[in-house]
RNA sequence: GGGCGGAUAGCUCAGCAGGUUAGAGCAUCGGCUUUACAAGCCGGGGGUCACAGGUUCGAACCCUGUUCCGCCUACCA
């Protein structure tokens, strides 16, 4: 770092290995040290441009490159509209509460819940949550991603949990939350309760049992189920109405084997008469089908099931067994007595828990619920006001919407996350809320604000003991970055409310649109009237290099440290670019490769022109439309312009990909390929009439270049940065590349006609490179005699016009015509010849 | 069952308001090292654009249908 500060005024050492290992951690320090992405919060002038960080959970041990590719697809936008001069509130978040936390470090520590303290595992949680905050600030650091630490925020920390238990309050109060005694989604296995949103459909392996049940009048009949572990909650059999093989059953009610139980026989259209016999098992709840007749019809209560998914009293013989071992044992029973009467292989769909793949259970218990089914319009009117990037993602959010059955269970019976801010009257039940300017506040350790119970006068009161769904809280991100819990309190930061909120964008992967992005909606939709976030984009999936999902449980798993470090952060990040928004992106080790060697191009190019600089250099000495440029000058810049104008498109509809693609190919093609290698020959002609010619070159190299790295910035900020820092700044102003303005496209600096010019000379070089190859010639030999014929005549007076560089670039001598020339090019009219 | 995305060179992908001979990178083959870059440069070979129809003067692109891959969603117990 001491030799480069030294070199700092003396170009012509300029390294010739671009180190990026130790460029990119003094990089990171810089802009740590400089605060280079700082929020201003003082600034009422620039527009603001906030995005609401997706906060990635704790366990920072499953990190692979695909999290590092979303975070920088974000990025990529971030960054260009910090460039487009928007004041850039860009915070990181760290979603530590919940269950999935819970789960992490129950697995780590192997924990058994009944061995060990409430406090003991909320102390191993607190733990773990800041190992994973301080994993996760190394790799985002040594990534570039360009987040302001001083806008961080954890989920478990004093303002998230605030602002989640005032989200509580205010719904209380505007009667969109409320509590209710019904079945609900449970899972045996975390002893929680659950939403909708928690619960994925896996196909599984399972057995359709055919079983026979008597009717009153004794006939047998045969009914088909795959849950015969659920015979002794059996409280009806259902037929489809329209099915004439049961019409006689009519009044009748039917005898569950095993139990003797007498059931009543119902009909409903649901009832597919296709499926098995055509006739259904209705139990105290098998599915949701099953909640829902019971609900409808009011039929009887029969929980054989408990919170442990072990089949309970109520079952009889089998009490005490788990919802496996019962199925097996009555199954037995049932074989003995002959009643299975048939049995087949059956896939069929099953509701788990989205954490641990447990299947499900319904289960009834008293719970705080969100409603949302009643507002399912209001969300659907919002999604529609925010802008989708990419667009087809939208309608997986409409279906979801549209497919909700049950209101939003916020009720978790769990430990590590943020507690409900009420109580009970122990006497009549009462909920007593904490008052607001006391939270966040744990109503296990406090007491109520009130002497007795407003309703009976209790003095006694019981705490909440459950904790809010995790969601409750992520829910919240846009409110809690703009301190909508304080804004009562402090005016200058309720300003905040109205300056960063709706957020410019949301970043955010696909499958937590049914979570985050859809419980965001509803919870600002309810708080404030309002949308979230003006802009979603939703990043695809990382993917191995096979095309399946990078996961750790599949051990296809590429860590970003050891990417990074073999191949520079940029150059993961090249990666990272390669797919546009919402498309999913394998990983291959040579797309990193890649980006190294554009990296390392990159370098040698801006090489080319730093230790070509003389001292008094001054590009702004005149302005580039000022220069008097020639053909190959105006038409380098011209193809520059045209590049830069298709990038901001690009940029600006989230097309990140698209725009880097078309400026790498006007840095190889045009600046590189053609425009340095015809250029750069003057650089060592010590003759007179290419002094003149130089200097203007350093100056369309200096124009040209430095835009363009601005160009690559978003994509590359560690070695344009470098770049910057070690050259340009000393003709500049901001005091980061990335703080430097994004060029504004020039009309005035496009000649259309250079491109024409330059065609010509271009297959006149082209064709010289092959007639060197097949003469077994080396590039660099100078020859005698370039001699050209063309059948054009207005081809002479532009050949003339740029005699100059087409020698230079064909490593001529002279140019001559004569009709001697007899290698066609790839233009009909145009024809050379070399004489060595 | 419904919906979305994808199928283009050996591999990974661009191209799709329809328009000369379909592109790039990697891989491959041939050539080139004193003068930005061998982690490089120059040049070459390589494709019936998934399949079948249709619209059109003209289709990788538009329409219809089919097959395969991935995802979202769905009560067949």
């Amino acid at each position: 770092m001491q030799k480069s500060e030294e070199n700092f005024n003396n170009f012509k050492d300029f390294p010739k290995n671009y180190d990026y290992q130790a460029v990119e951690k003094k990089i990171a320090q810089y802009w740590e040290d400089n605060d280079t992405y700082s929020f201003d919060f003082f600034d009422t002038e620039k527009e603001i441009f906030s995005a609401d960080t997706p906060p990635p959970y704790v366990s920072s041990a499953h990190l692979h490159v695909g999290h590092v590719m979303s975070y920088s697809q974000a990025e990529f936008i971030v960054r260009y509209k910090r460039m487009k001069g928007f004041n850039v509130f860009y915070p990181m978040g760290f979603d530590d509460n919940g269950l999935p936390t819970e789960r992490y470090v129950e697995k780590k520590y192997k924990i058994n819940k009944s061995k060990i303290t409430r406090e003991e595992f909320i102390d191993l949680c607190l733990k773990e949550t800041k190992i994973g905050i301080e994993t996760y600030k190394a790799l985002w650091k040594s990534a570039g991603i360009s987040v302001d630490y001083r806008l961080s925020y954890s989920t478990i920390d004093e303002r998230c949990r605030k602002t989640s238990q005032k989200s509580f309050i205010d719904l209380y109060h505007k009667k969109l939350i409320e509590r209710r005694n019904e079945p609900i989604l449970w899972c045996p296995q975390c002893r929680t309760s659950l939403a909708q949103a928690d619960i994925i459909i896996e196909e599984l392996n399972g057995i359709l049992y055919d079983i026979e049940f008597k009717s009153s009048s004794g006939q047998g009949l045969i009914i088909s189920t795959t849950r015969p572990e659920l015979l002794g909650a059996c409280v009806a059999i259902y037929a489809n109405p329209l099915d004439d093989r049961y019409r006689f059953l009519n009044g009748q009610s039917v005898k569950t084997p095993l139990y003797n139980k007498d059931v009543p026989v119902k009909y409903d259209e649901t009832v597919d008469i296709n499926y098995g016999t055509g006739l259904m098992m209705v139990c105290t709840w098998g599915d949701a089908e099953d909640v829902r007749k019971w609900k409808e019809n009011k039929l009887d209560t029969a929980i054989i099931i408990d919170k442990a998914g072990r089949l309970n009293e109520a079952s009889g013989a089998y009490s005490g067994l788990t919802v496996r071992d019962a199925k097996r044992a009555i199954v037995d029973d049932l074989k003995k007595l002959s009643l299975i009467k048939g049995e087949k292989p059956l896939l069929h769909n099953v509701g788990v828990h989205d954490r641990c793949e447990t299947p499900v259970e319904f289960i009834r218990e008293l719970q705080w619920f969100i409603k949302i089914l009643d507002n399912k319009d209001k969300f659907l009117e919002a999604a529609g006001e925010i802008k989708w990037h990419p667009d087809f993602m939208k309608p997986r959010y409409d279906e979801w919407v549209n497919n909700l059955k049950w209101d939003w269970n916020i009720s978790r019976q769990r430990f590590y996350g943020v507690p409900f801010p009420v109580w009970y009257c122990a006497n009549c039940g009462e909920v007593i809320l904490a008052k607001e300017d006391e939270l966040p506040v744990d109503p296990a350790a406090a007491e109520p604000d009130i002497i007795k119970c407003p309703k009976c006068g209790g003095k006694e009161f019981k705490p909440e003991t459950d904790v809010m769904d995790t969601w409750m809280t992520s829910s919240m991100t846009p409110l809690i970055n703009a301190l909508w819990a304080y804004d009562s309190r402090a005016a200058d930061k309720k300003k905040l409310l109205d300056r960063i909120y709706p957020m410019s964008l949301r970043p955010q992967a696909q499958e937590i649109i049914r979570t985050w992005l859809f419980y965001t909606v509803v919870k600002s939709i309810y708080h404030t009237g309002n949308i979230p976030f003006k802009n979603v984009m939703i990043s695809g999936w990382g993917l191995d290099k096979n095309g399946k999902k990078m996961s750790k449980s599949l051990g296809n798993f590429v860590g970003p440290e050891e990417i990074i470090n073999k191949y520079s952060a940029d150059a993961l990040r090249y990666w990272a670019s390669k797919a546009n928004l919402g498309q999913d992106l394998r990983f291959n080790e040579e797309d990193a490769a890649n980006g190294r060697r554009l990296l390392i191009k990159l370098w040698n190019a801006a090489r080319f022109l730093i230790t070509n600089v003389n001292e008094g250099f001054n590009p702004y000495e005149k302005d580039v439309s000022e220069l008097e440029l020639g053909e190959v000058d105006k038409w380098v810049i011209t193809e520059f312009e045209n590049t830069l104008k298709i990038c901001g498109n690009y940029m600006e509809s989230y097309e990140y990909s698209s725009s880097l693609k078309a400026m790498v190919d006007f840095f190889y093609n045009v600046y590189c390929d053609n425009y340095l290698e015809i250029i750069k020959n003057v650089f060592w002609d010590e003759e007179e009439e290419n002094f003149d010619r130089k200097d203007k070159a350093l100056n369309v190299m200096y124009f040209v270049s430095f835009n363009m790295i601005k160009i690559f910035a978003p994509f590359f900020p560690f070695i344009t940065e470098e770049l910057y820092l070690s050259f340009y700044k000393n003709f500049e102003k901001a005091g980061s590349i990335h703080l430097s303005n994004w060029p504004d496209y020039r009309k005035e600096l496009t000649f259309e006609s250079s491109i024409k010019t330059v065609k010509i000379l271009l297959n006149i070089l082209e064709a010289s490179r092959k007639l060197r190859t097949s003469l077994n010639l080396h590039q660099n030999h100078k020859i005698d005699k370039l001699l050209v014929k063309t059948l054009n005549n207005d081809y002479i007076s532009i050949l003339n016009s740029v005699n100059g560089d087409i020698k230079s670039a064909a490593r001529a001598k002279r140019m001559i015509f004569s009709d001697e020339a007899d290698f066609k090019t790839a233009d009909d009219n145009l024809f050379i010849k070399i004489e060595k």
